[in-house]
DNA sequence: CAAACTATTGATAATGGATCTCATGAACGC
DNA sequence: GCGTTCATGAGATCCATTATCAATAGTTTG
């Protein structure tokens, strides 16, 4: 049975308040600064089954770390990503997806998926220096 | 100063001589079969040459794996890879290309970078039941 | 050819993200 | 409340990758 304990719930609030793809560090990070502390584990948890009931999107950065974001919808899309602050944009590209099954078809490849994600730098982050 | 070893030499044949992504590990032991052994940190590092070069292209896992693979061509394009065998097809979408740095700077986004993959079932593997 | 110079190697330690363990604690049906 | 059972979390563990650094081996030079 699924229980709804208080760390399921700051855990899903936060990640309701936020519009940016996060780590499991950074969420723990700041659930623990908004005094609603979770342990790692129980982060990594949560995270994990939010994902796997398809609730929340996964991605992995350059150097292999998990980025989890609760998008607003449900279909298939895809993100552009400020590599630098996290501010994602969500994207559908009706072109990119034919362009996909059509280049696999062309090749004989059947059950096609794909993987295309954006990255770049924000207009505020480009602006900045170089901060935190 | 770029000096070549045996080591170096090895590697980069076991590369030029497959055309699946490989990755260190797998290469390292393959290596050491083959009796030309290379330390693992030699292979890690010269794949990371290599890459940085621009000689071998990258990818992870979804497990966050990285795999390297020797592709024929230089300059920037992408792969289908069939999930069950590693077939690898070199791909290049010109319209895609545009499509993301289009949608990036739409956005506000600079230095744009894109990670575009597909993965599919191959003609042969589709014809075989299941096996290896 | 040998000495000297220095890039490279590689066994091993260190890193870091993610997962597992398991005793303790908390949900929730009754 | 009570008890059953799932969830928590501090710490151990896993595993890919990177760093360390003394020993080794390309290269160059005399």
């Amino acid at each position: 049975m699924q229980r709804m304990t208080r760390q399921r719930q700051s855990i899903a609030d936060m990640l309701a308040a936020t519009s940016d793809f996060k780590s499991a560090q950074q969420l723990h990070d700041l659930l623990r600064e908004r005094g609603e502390p979770a342990g790692l584990a129980t982060v990594y948890r949560t995270l994990q089954n939010l994902a796997d009931a398809g609730e929340l999107d996964v991605l992995r950065t350059e150097d292999g770390e998990m980025l989890f974001r609760q998008c607003e919808r449900g279909e298939h899309h895809h993100h552009l990503v400020c590599r630098s602050c996290g501010k994602t944009v969500e994207i559908d590209g009706p072109t990119v997806e034919d362009w996909a099954t059509r280049v696999g078809r062309a090749h004989g490849f059947s059950s096609i998926e794909h993987t295309i994600e954006l990255f770049g730098t924000c207009e505020e982050c480009a602006a900045r220096p170089a901060s935190s």
